[in-house]
DNA sequence: TATCAGTCCACCAACTTGGTGGGGTAATAA
DNA sequence: TTATTACCCCACCAAGTTGGTGGACTGATA
């Protein structure tokens, strides 16, 4: 399951998708407006700003946007740095691999279908970016 | 991603359905062979047990056994039952369902977008059973 | 220089995860 | 009937994560 800290992100990011273009957002109005805690989503907003998702003003006339296109931005790549691995094992990971201790992954029947499911999440997930939130 | 005690829960299972119909295993012999912490695994098989997927018997000659045969325990019922959900948000789970609060779910886009990527994992999960992981 | 708005750091309660210890109880065999 | 075997059950625990708060600081603007 995603996390609350992973759901308020895409709230705050579809947030900001629908203001593309119309210059900085406050974090008070995101969090007003999608119903988030202020200083929980400071530190989102900011996650995201270190992974070259989001840039900020400061000052007056300051806030939050977009730094590239919604339509650049990956679902994938959101759910990764804020919510962790994608796949239901470590083993079959593919950014956050770990080597399967005690088990097999040539003679792995749990490992084969796990490769399957991650394919199969990934062929959404890869290929839906914040434009295909807003609907 | 799955806990460890569901990565446990499937060890130990498949070790049970490669000994299917040869009487009941102790829990000691698959703690040694799975290389798992004898007491957790209690828990695990006792929690197993608890929902039908097996049965044990108690003195000399006991252990545990599948209550059913391996191909009619499905790998999605023991994910929902030692994992917990297998949706990523609780708004588009089957078995987990709760509403989305500040989120109307028929205007949501990642609320449609992870009920695509449930049905595409519930496709495999579901159709799967312990047979399928003995390879 | 006053104000605004993001940045940074430290801290917190509650919960989950992964586990351990020990006694109780049912079944079996001698 | 008694000893042994092996599951059953309860309580407890450390460490980590989750979700969140408080306060001081820094940079930008007017």
């Amino acid at each position: 399951m995603l996390s609350k800290k992973s759901q308020y992100a895409f709230k705050a990011l579809t947030y900001l998708t629908e203001k593309y273009n119309e210059g900085p957002v406050l974090i008070s109005e995101i969090a007003r407006k999608k119903r988030i805690p202020l200083k929980f989503l400071e530190n989102i907003l900011l996650e995201l700003k270190k992974a070259d998702i989001l840039d900020s003003k400061k000052g007056k006339g300051g806030g939050y946007f977009l730094k590239k296109s919604p339509e650049k931005i990956k679902v994938a790549s959101v759910i990764r740095l804020i919510n962790g691995p994608i796949a239901m094992l470590p083993c079959v990971s593919l950014y956050f691999y770990e080597r399967c201790k005690n088990c097999n992954e040539k003679h792995c029947g749990l490992h084969d279908m796990m490769i399957e499911v991650r394919d199969a999440t990934l062929q959404i997930v890869e290929n839906r970016t914040l434009r295909d939130l807003v609907v």
